[in-house]
RNA sequence: CGGGAAGUAGCUCAGUCCGGUUAGAGUGCACGGUUCGGGACCGUGAGGUCGCGAGUUCGAAUCUCGCCUUCCCGACCA
């Protein structure tokens, strides 16, 4: 029987959902503080569920035919200035190196919040004809934003990320290259981490700095409010004419080519720890989770024939483990039973899989469910071969259950009351026809506090119906919601 | 960056108001034993620059000033 004491020591959910999350990152191990404001340590669990992320990620930008290389880490400040908006939007955030060693630098270099200048600075010595486009690269790197307020994972002033950079000889080129990458986040998230995202564009007041359009996956969390889980930017030839980047065309006429950027950082980590973890711990998706099984071998105290009999079993199940089935045995002495079962469900491991006496007797061993708690027996053979089913099994129920609490949390409204009421509860997406005029934007963010249009959705359409705001025939049907 | 709160053992905190032997508890950790199908129990032990730096004082975790970090509410946020 467990004492009260040792259920709290993760605060619940409902409780206080802010503090649930920062001590479930410290206590699943994924990330602790740095010692300078708004730096984390990215710790061994945390940074391997990042490389199974990268990796699916990278084989997709890849097959879509993709190269990565690398860039410095230090801008200097003349190479940043040249497009405008980019700058204004950048400038209150950048951390500058102003000295090398002792001494002052003539030229202070910035330590990079995103790479596009110094990449456009760059091709505009290497791209010069049609023939040397289109440009499709990308690099995983880490970047620096001077952040007035920080939280773990989901805004650090440092974090890693890839940032994809492509340059086309049309527009339409560009166009679809922004559309590509913003399906390969959404395949992302649905197939690979099992998020409830809602596609679309932003609003002009969203728009990354310097960009045309920008495109966005926006994920729904348990508490409701969205958080932005990749954006695709069009930038046009913004850039390509402040950077004078140029190449001739197949009628030999000077042109600036199309441009588009991309990304997806660590902060993916923090939705997937708000989208799915509960009060016993994370629940991370089969595909991405570091150790997808764990064993859990119950002593049958002083029983030799037994022991190695389930010794023997464990055994089996670790040779069938490989890259498309992590099982780790826990095989830690003096351990019980009970704290075994909570230290993996804290680490949110999808499997679980307890071989003890009981079992053993019946020639089969317990298989438990991260994301519901449904245990079952299986005959061991049966259970090994059954292994990859079972973590798509599980990986189909947490993609359901996050699908549930979107539709759940999902609401529609025509006026502005309307809207109010949907946020007086709890937080929700609310989708409303919506105009697309700045003023109409602002006129929802007073209505109801904290709310921010977080895309025009992709999958709707307005068709003419009433803006919520003023009443204007509709175009778009906007995603309202509060944001991390 | 504005308002509020906090920082003492790995973690959660007491002690600070009202300065005074050797700074405590729970949990965690190590060792020994009994246990072992949901966070066990008994015993022993290790572990602290009291966030950092100045100042006041015979004496500072405690009082004063400065700084750093974290949390909450705002502003800001590709």
């Amino acid at each position: 029987m467990a004492s009260p004491a040792r259920l709290e020591r993760l605060t619940p959910k409902s409780t206080d959902f802010d503090k649930w999350y920062i001590e479930l990152v410290r206590q699943a191990e994924l990330a602790d503080y740095a010692p300078v404001k708004g730096c984390m340590v990215i710790r061994p669990y945390g940074y391997a569920l990042w490389e199974h992320i990268q990796a699916a990620l990278d084989g997709m930008i890849k097959a879509t035919g993709h190269e990565n290389m690398y860039f410095p880490l230090l801008i200097p400040e003349s190479y940043l200035a040249k497009e405008a908006e980019h700058v204004e939007g950048f400038a209150p955030e950048v951390a500058w190196v102003t000295h090398g060693g002792s001494k002052e630098l003539e030229e202070r270099l910035a330590i990079r919040p995103t790479s596009e200048t110094i990449i456009c600075s760059m091709y505009a010595d290497w791209i010069h004809s049609y023939r040397d486009l289109p440009v499709l690269i990308n690099q995983w790197v880490n970047v620096y934003r001077w952040e007035k307020r920080t939280r773990l994972f989901l805004r650090t002033s440092e974090f890693l990320w890839q940032e994809g950079h492509t340059f086309h000889e049309t527009e339409k080129e560009a166009t679809e290259e922004v559309e590509r990458m913003l399906e390969c986040y959404t395949t992302l998230a649905r197939d690979w981490l099992a998020l409830p995202v809602v596609p679309g564009t932003k609003t002009r007041s969203e728009t990354f700095a310097g960009a045309v359009y920008t495109r966005s996956i926006e994920a729904m969390m348990s508490d409701g409010w969205a958080l932005q889980a990749g954006t695709s930017h069009h930038l046009g030839q913004h850039f390509t004419n402040a950077y004078n980047i140029t190449f001739r065309n197949r009628e030999n006429v000077e042109e600036h080519p199309y441009q588009t950027s991309w990304g997806v950082s660590t902060r993916i980590i923090g939705a997937v720890i708000m989208a799915h973890g509960d009060d016993s711990g994370l629940i991370l998706p089969p595909k991405v989770a570091p150790v997808q099984i764990a064993v859990v071998p119950i002593p049958a105290g002083s029983d030799d024939a037994m022991n190695s009999r389930i010794e023997e079993i464990a055994t089996r199940f670790e040779k069938a483990s490989g890259p498309a089935c992590r099982i780790r045995v826990d095989r830690r002495d003096g351990i019980r039973p009970g704290e075994k079962f909570a230290h993996w469900e804290l680490r949110g491991v999808p499997l679980r899989i307890t071989i003890g006496k009981r079992d053993v007797e019946s020639g089969v061993v317990t298989v438990t469910r991260r994301v519901d708690g449904v245990s079952e027996t299986m005959g061991i053979d049966a259970c090994i071969a059954a292994l990859p089913e079972l973590l798509e099994d599980a990986h189909r129920r947490l993609q359901e259950r996050a699908r549930a609490m979107l539709e759940d949390r999902s609401v529609d409204v025509s006026t502005m009351d309307a809207l109010a009421e949907a946020f007086s509860e709890r937080p929700v997406f609310a989708n409303a026809p919506f105009c697309n005029r700045p003023e109409c934007e602002d006129l929802i963010k007073e209505k109801v506090h904290a709310v921010t249009i977080r895309v025009l959705r992709d999958d709707r359409k307005g068709e003419g119906a009433p803006c919520i705001a003023c009443s204007a025939p509709s175009e778009f049907v906007a995603l309202i919601a509060r944001a991390y």
